[in-house]
DNA sequence: GTTGATGGTTACTTTTTGGTAAGTAGGGCA
DNA sequence: TGCCCTACTTACCAAAAAGTAACCATCAAC
């Protein structure tokens, strides 16, 4: 098996983290565990597909722990794993930063809105 | 013009330090001033084009600032702008957290190389 | 026995992102 | 005269990421 190379740290966080929905996703799980249901509703965006397909990539970097109660109807948790808990620093942060960037541009006259600003 | 909408601060981040280049480019320049022929040796991976696209980019977002000097053959400076600076402690981190990852990775049996840990 | 709730999968399409290769500029220099 | 250097641009193509829409399973309630 061909060994795989990183230049930079930065390169494997971002392969975690990185993407449209991830970084999102996590930060949501930073304060609770949550359904399904509840994560895509938080998300309105985002769709049945990619929220899935999300959860099961951060859950097979030990990032995201899946619960599944033997209910009907389904019923299945996610939270962050202690791993992933490693994160929540910097998920804290990239909220926070995000946050002065929009009021930044807001302030300078762009057209622009922040929904929520939940973050802690 | 129609309002541009975000659901959470990391969503506004992510589009300024997301991607596959930004963060490794911002990454390097948080430690000094470089010129564009050194960023692509930094970076051996990236072409031309990328790279010389996504600076632009970071200058839009007032990250990165481009300072040329007229002469023959061209020189060209990038840096991080003040407002980039603001980033700087999140990049770091970013650093760290995945070095440790990739760590975990090889105690892991994963077949895996950090080629330099230069995030001081 | 039809409907609804929840969590999920699949096939297919579109959009976005990235890669390659070639070309530009203009003075220095042999 | 012609090639080098550096930073960049452009046209074109390939690959990856994301969106859409339809479908599945299960059991409970009506």
């Amino acid at each position: 098996m061909p060994t795989k190379t990183y230049h930079i740290g930065v390169e494997a966080t971002m392969e975690i983290i990185g993407g449209k929905w991830k970084s999102i996703i996590l930060c949501h799980l930073r304060h609770h565990t949550m359904r399904t249901g509840e994560l895509s509703r938080a998300i309105p965006q985002i769709s049945q597909k990619m929220l899935t397909q999300q959860l099961r990539e951060l859950e097979a970097a030990n990032i995201v722990s899946r619960h599944v109660f033997h209910q009907v109807p389904p019923k299945v948790e996610y939270a962050l794993t202690d791993y992933g808990e490693s994160l929540s620093g910097i998920l804290h942060e990239l909220c926070v930063w995000g946050e002065d960037n929009i009021d930044r541009r807001q302030a300078d006259g762009e057209a622009i809105t922040l929904l929520s600003r939940d973050d802690i």
